[in-house]
DNA sequence: TTGAAAGCGATACCAC
DNA sequence: GTGGTATCGCTTTCAA
């Protein structure tokens, strides 16, 4: 038998209707008491009766009836597909959504995996939040976003390597990664750069992009660039090592620095000096990087802010006409260590 | 000029209304065509107008009105405060989220970071979820269940190392971590076994109850253990690796593959022999564990399939009286490498 | 200072 | 087959 014998179970829930009849006032006194409503004044003796009454029966007010009722809501919808993994991009989130909080947001992450763009549009949409914050793991098209912004949005707005038609695109330019990593590496002498590909779904997002500033990188001083397909398990790396020497480069920019431990690994193992046959460099500057060795170079990624975020939704929020530009968004720089 | 000139800031946001008005329908129909109403048959032509008018709208029925009206929602909240770190944790709660969208039901984490107890009970509640799945990020109180199960919450589920009053609780007995580590070690012959402690905000959920697990598998075999206050960065890893020889320990958990990682390389650069002076355990079996030298020894955790638990919420839901049990929830098994 | 009542958007019963 | 209409819970204007 449990403790709570279903009471909970049978009982309607409570409405501000149950608060007013308990208190013995009107549904209006209620609402005005719990919002605190500052154009009537209520007497003390009621306003006590009347929190009481809602106390008493656990009355808590029906979001969706309010919103309805309001004509909005402060919904900011965050939707993910994979949940982020890695310090740099939690930090970020957990930053968000703490000075939207601040900023009096709900702020909800819609799990969206395996929705696609125009589905994925109209099940937010749903919602009627006021903003929309995609990263970029669900494809958005100019369509989705006008079906977000028809159904109430005041922004949308998409963090990521693409920009987005119709969107307010905050675009995290990913080709700077691997430019930076490719132009220190060349700068270091080498010649013969490969690239790291991972194999991992979703991450072609950042690769791709990667891959093509280590391109340009590369194009305006002559280098080859080579692009070598990783998955991120052992097989896969030493395989790619027992054919290092075939391969013939001389340094390899390993996509981040969790994949630089893996290859690294396998290339000692191999028997190729790093960073004396081939140097590596990662990126991400995670905390493991230092800790191997040859402590492994890294390209060093700034993120925008949580906060600085923030206030830009609620800019568009109140202001919609006005899109405020943030520019620094992104910033990468090569951190020299031993690897390269 | 922005492509979208404000059009869409002013125009209203489309209702039934508005579709039934522009097929030449009443509301009633539009609901029955969209919604596929099986109990009444609709004309072809009028479903085709009705459809029509809907997409040339951009229509998008409002959740809130809907739910209102049918005096549920299907929404399963996930409450978050940090954003879970770590392949074990997410590859499950993207399970979860997969498993109960295919039961059909909206998947929302609601940022509850800064949030406390009673306080995020109530904002959770008002969302009016059928069900809440915590991962013991947020404590719970044993008031703060009543609050969502009277506000309509059919499951109240908390993973996590306690037992929460009056929700279903699913117990990841961390302990049991702790405990295989150490039996581990002592198997080993070690005595004097250290356990690291992250000093990480949020870790002590799992750092503490690891840490008892340790205690008790040690009282049974007589060996000692000392608690390692420890935070993630190279000097406070080093600062500990320089005291190690006064400490007089063996062997030590890590809690941890990445704190094992942080501290095997200090106690290498210290001139430490692992595992010869002492031997280093983590957890969580990652990659990097592998890619080490020595390799790690590891403790390798099984956890419930994110398909189980949402079948276990799907049931508290449609039948709230009886509480299917789930038994295996975490298993522990310690993995022998090099390190220890 | 308080109460009555309209209305937000969608649905489902009951007539026609 | 299709259309009125009451209803969900809440806020807010207007009257008393």
């Amino acid at each position: 038998m449990s403790q709570t014998p279903k009471q909970s179970a049978e009982r309607p829930v409570p409405t501000s209707a149950d608060v007013a009849r308990l208190a013995g006032v009107s549904r209006a006194t209620v609402s005005y008491v719990l919002n605190n409503t500052s154009a009537v004044r209520i007497s003390e003796p009621t306003r006590r009766r009347v929190r009481e009454a809602a106390e008493e029966l656990g009355y808590v007010p029906h979001a969706a009836a309010r919103s309805l009722r309001a004509g909005h809501t402060r919904m900011v919808l965050l939707p993910t597909a994979h949940v982020p993994v890695g310090p740099l991009y939690s930090q970020f989130f957990n930053e968000l959504q703490w000075a939207l909080r601040r900023l009096d947001y709900t702020v909800v992450q819609y799990g969206s995996l395996g929705l696609e763009g125009d589905e994925a549009a109209r099940a937010w949409a749903e919602l009627r939040p006021v903003a929309v914050v995609s990263f970029g793991e669900v494809a958005l098209t100019r369509h989705s976003v006008d079906v977000l912004k028809r159904s109430g949005a005041k922004a949308v707005i998409t963090l990521g390597p693409r920009r987005v038609e119709g969107a307010h695109s905050l675009v995290m330019d990913q080709s700077e990664i691997g430019s930076c990593a490719v132009s220190h590496l060349v700068a270091r002498g080498r010649r013969a750069i490969g690239v790291v590909m991972p194999e991992q779904p979703g991450l072609e997002l950042f690769s791709e992009p990667r891959l093509e500033g280590a391109r340009r990188a590369a194009s305006v001083t002559g280098a080859r660039i080579e692009p070598l397909p990783l998955s991120y398990d052992e097989e896969s790396a030493a395989a790619l090592a027992a054919r290092w020497r075939e391969l013939e480069l001389d340094a390899v920019y390993a996509y981040n620095d969790e994949h630089a431990q893996l290859l690294m690994r396998a290339l000692q193992d191999a028997d190729i000096d790093v960073p004396g046959a081939t140097a590596v460099i990662g990126a991400d500057d995670l905390l493991l990087g230092r800790l191997l060795r040859p402590r492994l170079s890294t390209v060093h990624i700034d993120m925008v802010t949580g906060r600085r975020l923030a206030e830009l939704v609620d800019g568009m929020v109140r202001e919609p006409g006005d899109e405020p530009e943030i520019h620094d968004l992104m910033g990468a720089r090569a951190v020299h260590r031993e690897s390269s």
